[in-house]
RNA sequence: GUGGGUGUAGCUCAGCUGGUUAGAGUAUCAGGUUGUGGCCCUGAGGGUCGUCGGUUCGAGUCCGAUCUCCCACC
């Protein structure tokens, strides 16, 4: 079995992960690289300096530019990208309705227009496994669709029942690509999706029945995506039991660090999410003190790093005021040093998580943490 | 020196024949950002309308003088 837990507190849980590049530690965060490049001009020498365990890139984007099939001749996204360690595809499935103009979902798949230069692009649960076979990631993920989380129960079902129809494709048509001669990861693995939006009903039976499926790991989707937090947490709550306890648990695009131990605290294992390297890009900090802005005046002349308590690349030998001026110089270095400092705090927060829950301090260390991150410097 | 143009927010400029509390973009300041388009969204502060005088119930707007800068010609 590919997922052992190690430690169980309540309903949070401590495991490892094992696949062909290399065990995994969870819960754990995985760095958003979403066209093989971390955001900021951060290279993988960097990633494994920030301790980075698992990075993220996208189908969608890389079948856009420069291609799957290139990737592939390249001899897949590993190589490629220069990262020997874990790699999850997304599907596309969320890029086709987050960024996609005019597009038309039917059974077979979805019709939509490229946001690159409006080029007709297809893609079913078929084509999404195929492109990702061809980039070889250690985790697929099965394309499904990601409707508003507030979106009516009337279509919310319906998009369940399609979405449950395109996992067993998914599940298909990988098989069948990991057995090809000239599949660079024969192990390529499969996680499936559950979706529902905030009702009840709707999220614990599509969990019931894709979990029938007997996949690598379950991801909940299709939330942070317009409801509020505690209906969040309400959904993962009511999901978690449903969820095979045996395999690892992804909340899709998520979160802020407090949504991550509250997440954590509820039986999650996975988590990914834009916010850290997005938020460094426009100079907001999280920082062992809470968030910190650093456009704000006050850091003109701030000798201090961004967190004392760091000892990350940025913090080792920057000041706030050094920083704040690459950001109001338009340097391409300010982002660089953020995403750096912000990524490296999220994979240190989570390893902070991991020693709490093998320590047997896990309810203390979120209630400490919970408070403490919520503040503003 | 002569003729023409110009002057309004830190910057670039709107402001129709005179009419509520002078606007925009950008910059600044402060929020937001959740399976990534270095984007975008929201709010705030900021002006003796070059200066002085005149006409008028009322002037950024009309008149006179003066100063600034730009252009052309001598």
């Amino acid at each position: 079995m590919a997922f052992k837990l190690l430690k169980q507190d309540g309903a949070a849980r401590r495991g490892v992960f094992r696949t062909v590049h290399g065990t995994v530690q969870t819960p754990v965060f995985m760095n958003v690289g979403t066209s093989a490049a971390i955001k900021g001009g951060v290279s993988t020498d960097d990633l494994r300096e920030i301790r980075c365990q698992v990075e993220l890139s996208n189908t969608y984007h890389l079948h856009v530019r420069p291609g799957d099939d290139l990737i592939h001749r390249m001899g897949g996204l590993h190589r490629f990208f220069n990262w020997d360690r874990p790699i999850l595809t997304d599907s596309g499935g969320f890029q086709v309705f987050s960024l996609a103009q005019l597009r038309n979902i039917r059974e077979e798949g979805v019709q939509f227009q490229s946001h690159m230069d409006g080029a007709p692009v297809f893609m079913s649960p078929e084509v999404s496994m195929r492109i990702q076979s061809n980039l070889a990631s250690t985790i697929a993920m099965a394309l499904d669709e990601c409707p508003s989380s507030v979106a009516e129960h009337g279509y919310i079902d319906r998009s369940c029942d399609r979405t449950v129809r395109w996992l067993y494709r998914c599940r298909e048509e990988l098989t069948r690509l990991n057995a090809l001669p000239d599949t660079i990861n024969p192990h390529q693995m499969l996680f499936g999706i559950n979706q529902g939006g905030i009702y009840t009903d709707l999220r614990v039976r599509h969990m019931k029945q894709i979990a029938e499926l007997d996949l690598d790991g379950y991801a909940i989707g299709g939330l942070a995506v317009g409801e509020t937090a505690e209906e969040m947490y309400r959904v993962i709550e009511e999901v978690e039991p449903f969820m095979p306890s045996d395999r690892p648990r992804y909340l899709m695009g998520v979160g802020t660090p407090l949504n991550i131990l509250e997440a954590v605290d509820r039986g999650v294992d996975f988590f990914d999410c834009v916010l850290p390297s997005r938020n460094a890009r426009h100079g907001n900090l999280f920082t062992s003190e809470g968030l910190l802005n650093l456009n704000n005046r006050k850091f003109a002349e701030d000798p201090l790093p961004l967190d004392p308590a760091c000892d990350c690349p940025a913090c080792r030998r920057y000041s706030r005021a050094y920083i704040r001026h690459l950001f109001k110089a338009r340097e391409m270095l300010a982002m660089r040093l953020c995403v750096l400092h912000n990524l490296y705090f999220y994979n240190r927060l989570m390893e902070q998580i991991r020693d709490a829950l093998d320590g047997g301090y896990w309810k203390s260390f979120k209630a400490e943490a919970v408070e403490r991150l919520g503040r503003r410097v």
